[in-house]
DNA sequence: TTTTCGTTCCTAGCGCTGCTAGATCTCGGA
DNA sequence: TCCGAGATCTAGCAGCGCTAGGAACGAAAA
């Protein structure tokens, strides 16, 4: 019993340094970067040893953007608890954001943009995922009025998504950005 | 001179060629697809020929989105002057975005989203991306009020991009794609 | 203690990618 | 008719995600 769950247990830490080498290398040099033999040599194994944990590399992405989201997710609810009303609530959590995607431009594609293996939008999705989506929807819901609050969350969270994902891609000048940002505001709350 | 005219026609032609094999294997089967092997099969020349008239496939690929974004301008173009007044106009416009990301993904996406080498947001900027972007800001601009037409402009892009692209990628379910769509116009006009 | 057997892991390789060097072939001009 | 320049192809490089098959290890049985 004891050495089974030993080896559990090493094989968890494993796969743990698998994502966590991921991450790392994604965030350095960008996701292109990410190869299955540089991750491989990056945990000093061989590359089908990561095929035993993971079923590709679009799995071993996916664990990264689980991973991502609840640190996005933290950092949300921190934005949100910290603001004294509503307004700056809102404002607080749009920053948050943003500057999440600024701060961590391969994490945010990862679970964004990038085409992952993940389940979204049903109640399969990541309890991160869902976390991340509540967070907005609490700091959209004193401007739901009688509207759909959910519909409005996913309205509000993709204006934020064009915003980041537009400039990033250089289609955006970044000198506007706080101007758009605060625009798009103006106009969500009313 | 007639040799050296006809050389140069010829080589024009087989450009426009190479442009429209990618994008109608784009629109079939995805980027993913569209491999310089099976480019150059289908425009029945070798490889190297591609690279006589494109540094690369990326080139290629902003040919084709180029290309593209021009016939987007036109279809906005015909949906904001159809309209009636500036709400069916910028409803109109609206959908007619939309309506192109998804009857066009692949051309949408390497307009939008890809990583194509173009630039953006500057004069140098393709006249088609201009033109495109000038049909969303003549339906934005009853709208503007006060505010930077160019920035509230970008603001609405953005948002139209974001419902678009989180949908696509199965971040946002699509039965409430029409809500949340007049969920946006009813806030961004007031 | 020795042998067996199951698991774990690595080496090697497949078919694909974007891209290019060098040989070959075509064809206009002398 | 022959030459030379340009156009085009064949073949190959380094890298990709992924996997088959064998070697080496370690726990249980003799």
């Amino acid at each position: 019993m004891s050495i089974q769950s030993r080896k559990e247990r090493e094989r968890a830490e494993r796969e743990k340094l698998i994502i966590t080498a991921a991450r790392e290398l994604a965030e350095a040099e960008g996701w292109e970067a990410v190869t299955t033999r540089r991750l491989a040599e990056r945990v000093e194994y061989s590359q089908p040893v990561l095929y035993s944990h993971f079923k590709g590399k679009g799995a071993i992405m996916a664990a990264v953007a689980v991973e991502s989201c609840a640190d996005l997710a933290v950092e949300l609810r921190a934005a949100r608890t910290a603001a004294p009303d509503a307004r700056h609530a809102i404002a607080g959590v749009s920053a948050a954001y943003v500057a999440f995607a600024d701060r961590h431009p391969a994490l945010y594609d990862v679970i964004f943009s990038l085409d992952v293996p993940l389940p979204f939008a049903t109640p399969e999705a990541p309890p991160a995922l869902q976390a991340a989506f509540g967070e907005l929807a609490e700091a959209v819901r004193p401007y739901s009025g009688d509207d759909d609050l959910g519909a409005l969350t996913e309205t509000f969270w993709a204006a934020l998504h064009g915003l980041v994902t537009l400039m990033r891609g250089g289609r955006l000048p970044r000198e506007l950005h706080d101007l758009r940002l605060s625009l798009f505001l103006a106009r969500f709350t009313g």
